[in-house]
DNA sequence: TTTTTATTTTGACACTGTCAAGATTAGACG
DNA sequence: CGTCTAATCTTGACAGTGTCAAAATAAAAA
């Protein structure tokens, strides 16, 4: 108990354990962040979690929802936007990447093997992204039409394959495998020339 | 002990336990595999392994080493084939997205978070993938030169987001976000013609 | 054969997720 | 106001984890 009012009932439980947990997230990522470690934090006994959440499971579920609403929030803001269409779509990259590069643990949670492989995505988790993905489609589908995006293909192709890469540079950055951001920076400038249509200088 | 040959002294552990360590991998994940159950399975007791391997982390390092070194070993061969340049990298992402399919354990432990974020890579980690890299750089540079891959920036750029892309995908298939193979499969072909320098139909 | 060195084991500690049973309290109903 | 019920939280317990320190064993060197 790091100190709190003991009232035994705690009032609402559920939004202050999400809220702690996501700081405990950002601050030590998602190794240092255990049920107990959290319950302690919230001022509660080690169980208390366990009759709002089934599971740690169901808990990083939540929170990975929470990041898609998010995500797709901004995507929602951009659009809204008066912009070129073209330079929309740049913004939108360099939006992607510093979503992931400053919510990394969220992004990892939302698109990780933790929960899509090892755990077990809650309904409305997968509903969220399914929806966020919905959002990205119809968009490229208008990308398509401004030929900002290629349309040798399907926009449900073009915009998996272009998310994908998207994905990896992401993961790459993440995962801590490029440190160096004037790499990441100069790969994503490199990586929206390949995915817009227009080539620079081709033949 | 799930029976062996009881001699106090073992022989060769340390071989050994790389090898009972990929099979658990294989077989159950990385969240199968605990130190002492690998201890168990080789017939030895819980804290042998540590006098071989510091950490389980220098454990799961020297697996990844191994990976890169097979993943290297792929594309040698692959180059000394005498196919066409295009044709060449065709075959290539397919077999990098399978190598990532079939050996999904390993080829997380040698990009995954779980090393390069959580742990310290071992030096001996970091010289393989160094390579590993480098062998890729160099032939992007060729690639170039075939007019493969765009040449409109350096060889470690285009290097880098082409194989970005390619990790991405990979990651999309391993971390169970897409299952569908069609969509794998037709996700990779899209990427493909995305990386590749001669667009279909431009203008 | 004795001594040194390389291996392996047993014991222990702090930590994890989570279940079952009991304690406490808030809100509904009279 | 008092009583009952349902919601909420706690204590105890279990099996599992990585890993350290000290002791036991065996092989290699002298």
């Amino acid at each position: 108990m790091t100190n709190q009012k003991k009232t035994y009932h705690h009032g609402d439980l559920i939004s202050s354990l999400i809220k702690a947990a996501s700081e405990i997230l950002q601050e030590e990522g998602v190794e240092g962040l255990s049920m107990r470690k959290l319950a302690d934090k919230v001022g509660v006994s080690r169980t208390a979690p366990y009759h709002h959440f089934k599971d740690k499971n169901e808990l990083l579920c939540a929170i990975a929802a929470a990041g898609f609403k998010a995500q797709e929030a901004r995507l929602q803001t951009l659009l809204s936007s008066h912009e070129e269409s073209e330079k929309r779509f740049h913004q939108y990259v360099y939006q992607y990447i510093e979503f992931a590069d400053t919510q990394r643990e969220v992004y990892d949670l939302m698109y990780g093997r933790l929960i899509w492989k090892t755990g077990t995505p809650t309904s409305a988790l997968k509903d969220a992204s399914k929806q966020t993905f919905k959002r990205w489609l119809d968009w490229v589908e208008q990308l398509q039409e401004d030929k900002v995006l290629p349309d040798n293909n399907s926009a449900l192709r073009v915009g998996q394959a272009s998310w994908a890469s998207l994905h990896g540079l992401s993961r790459l950055l993440i995962d801590g495998i490029y440190l160096d951001r004037n790499d990441i920076q100069a790969m994503t400038e490199q990586m929206i020339q390949t995915l817009i249509r227009t080539q620079p200088a081709s033949n």
